[in-house]
DNA sequence: TCTGGGGTCCTAGGACCC
DNA sequence: TCTGGGGTCCTAGGACCC
């Protein structure tokens, strides 16, 4: 096998809800949380306060208060978690080149090379540590292991401001009573599948025959029988190295459920038109169409796609193909959510079209994004948008948000 | 006052071509 | 005309991550 490498992953503390504490120090040591703008957010970021109440990622307000009746909700901020989250990746190459971004608030580091400069990766993850709180005053908890799937596990165990140290001679023993769940990549069905195999524990994982794994789970088998010997010889992939963009959407819960068809076009146009600036930013066409709808009930939805025999970008294609979907389709029920995703994504430079039309249509594109992406989106946008009786709530940048440019985007 | 948003990967089944 | 197999592309849906 490969050499023994050292990675550390970085997790940042209760992320957007420090960033926010931080920036108004009335908020510092009270229960906080961060959530949209829409009457129907959910909790994003809880500070560690309001964790001691029950508060957690994913509830409404209301359950939140109910938990906690202190509780403080704050808008959130996309410009200061992705400012501080762009900082914070680059402290981490003043140590290593080899920086992953995990999501806004996660990164890998390998540190393999490093540890001849710096002396050992527990002083790095200390020097990080104190960058950061002096910095921005907020804390992380750091996983140092000799794999990324260990890493993430080491800085899960000790919350907040936590350092964990797996070193290769203690993985079987830390692995052995650890519930398979806490493994990056087991979430609660796969817990439940193997539960029905007696399977609780890494150590049970680890041990388990490999053909019995790959009957029933198919290819991931044999990696879920790796995983449970905490074997992970995945490589920490630095910005720019990324694989290439594979898909481009925007999802959207309305402020309240629609069932007339012209203000559901009005909303449909308007995410296309934001998968259509954000794809022409990156430098893409695709030629899937994928538009998908959640019903007032909550519980019922569905999904259609179709693909184009070529490659678009701009809104208002994406829009008409996305119509096309709809129109196709009797609406059962009030809508809650739209969504439009573009797929099958080729990176192309730009081709000037043929027709004078076409070229004033582009043009007119071009100055539109530029203004956008000056002053803000969706600041010039189609005049049907305009009447804007059903603007789109804000949205807290979901904790998956990766700085642009760490996904490879370049022309080709 | 119920229940967010952006991704990736995998599987199954069907259409179509050679 | 019938049969089978492999490869590719497509749609639909589910699981997982943050």
């Amino acid at each position: 096998m490969d050499a023994c490498r050292t990675i550390l992953h970085v997790d940042m503390n209760a992320f957007f809800a420090s960033v926010e504490q931080q920036a108004n120090p009335a908020l510092l040591g009270k229960p906080i949380a961060v959530v949209g703008s829409s009457h129907r957010t959910v909790i994003t970021t809880s500070s560690y306060e309001a964790r001691a109440f029950g508060v957690k990622t994913g509830m409404t307000p209301w359950e939140a208060r109910r938990c906690c009746p202190e509780l403080i909700l704050v808008i959130g901020d996309n410009r200061k978690y992705t400012y501080t989250s762009t900082r914070i990746n680059e402290i981490f190459r003043d140590y290593t080149p080899e920086v992953e971004a995990f999501s806004v608030d996660e990164s890998w580091l390998d540190v393999t090379h490093s540890l001849s400069i710096f002396g050992s990766a527990e002083t790095i993850a200390y020097l990080i540590k104190a960058r950061i709180r002096h910095q921005f005053g907020i804390t992380c908890s750091i996983g140092i292991a000799p794999n990324k799937l260990l890493a993430k596990l080491a800085s899960d165990m000790q919350k907040p401001d936590g350092l964990t140290v797996i070193e290769p001679e203690n993985v079987a023993r830390i692995l052995e009573p650890m519930p398979i769940k806490d493994l990056c990549g087991i979430g609660r069905k796969m817990e439940r599948h193997l539960n029905m195999m007696s399977i609780y524990t890494c150590g049970e994982l680890g041990r388990c025959d490999e053909a019995r794994l790959s009957r029933k789970f198919g290819i991931i088998g044999k990696r879920l029988k790796e995983m449970g010997q905490g074997i992970d010889n995945a490589p920490v992939v630095p910005f720019g190295e990324e694989d290439d963009v594979k898909s481009v959407g925007h999802s959207s819960t309305l402020e309240r459920d629609l069932d007339d068809p012209v203000e559901i076009r009005r909303f449909l146009l308007q995410l296309s038109e934001m998968v259509g600036s954000r794809a022409r930013r990156y430098g893409v066409s695709g030629k899937t169409i994928h538009l998908y709808v959640r019903y007032a009930d909550f519980f019922s939805s569905w999904g259609k796609q179709t693909t184009l025999r070529n490659y678009i970008n701009l809104s208002d294609e994406i829009y008409k193909a996305a119509l096309s979907i709809l129109n196709t389709v009797e609406l059962e029920q009030p809508v809650r959510l739209l969504g439009v995703c573009l797929s099958n994504l080729k990176h192309q430079a730009e081709q000037l079209p043929l027709f004078a039309d076409d070229r004033r249509k582009l043009e007119a594109t071009r100055a539109m994004d530029s203004v956008n992406q000056r002053f803000g989106d969706r600041v010039v946008t189609f005049g049907s948008l305009l009447p804007g009786k059903e603007k789109a709530g804000s949205h807290v940048i979901p904790p998956s948000w990766r700085p642009d440019g760490i996904k490879n985007v370049d022309v080709l």
